[in-house]
DNA sequence: TTTTTATATTGCAATATTACGATAATAAAT
DNA sequence: ATTTATTATCGTAATATTGCAATATAAAAA
């Protein structure tokens, strides 16, 4: 064992935990903020700003891109990476649903 | 090698990579869910809503608590369990600001 | 007190993640 | 064509996660 299985979550459950998944490391959110930081898209000095080897962050950045919250293209030796503003958003209603249903609740157990 | 270098990142990103990998699987997702879903706080009866064993709850159970998501207290053979809003708070802040930043950059490249 | 019920812990096997050196791939620059 | 610069992939070691059977723990019920 040690696979997650997914196939008894539901499709919402398992996008969630997928993009969640994608920020549990802190190279990874390090690297979405950073991209929001940056103006430009071309952004070749990722590997300088992050404390971690060349081959890492690539692992990092392929993760992102897989789970859905970046997207890059190819501009000739340099990379173009950007945040993909869907899955963010995804992200950003997820909580704020969850918030406003914790805050009418109100419930005041533990 | 194998362990994150969380020393190398600041004291904000760990923390929302610690509680986005928490929310990294889609059991814990469900359980979020649940816990949001049912009004009384005593709920035993998360392990049988969830298809996997009673020990694998448990310790996706010990994880969402070790993340600071959710609180627990022991009443009698039975389990308290909620979501700790302020955790969810952080969460929802966080991409809040992140989507409002998008908003107002509008890049339009990749 | 013994049984029942409910949760936690232990131990282990299967799998996944993290990190990086070495190397490949690719395109711009010379 | 060769060099240079930048990103990707491969291979591998260390560590972490996932899942569950077996067992422990603890309190309510009998």
């Amino acid at each position: 064992m040690g696979a997650t299985k997914t196939e008894h979550f539901t499709e919402k459950q398992n996008q969630i935990a997928i993009l969640a998944k994608a920020l549990g490391h802190p190279a990874r959110v390090a690297i979405i903020e950073y991209l929001m930081s940056v103006d430009t898209c071309i952004c070749g000095d990722i590997v300088n700003v992050l404390p971690l080897a060349q081959p890492t962050v690539s692992q990092h950045l392929k993760e992102l891109k897989n789970a859905g919250l970046i997207k890059g293209n190819i501009e000739g030796n340099a990379i173009c990476y950007c945040i993909d503003e869907k899955a963010l958003k995804t992200l950003q209603s997820y909580f704020a649903a969850i918030s406003s249903h914790l805050e009418k609740k109100k419930n005041n157990c533990c």
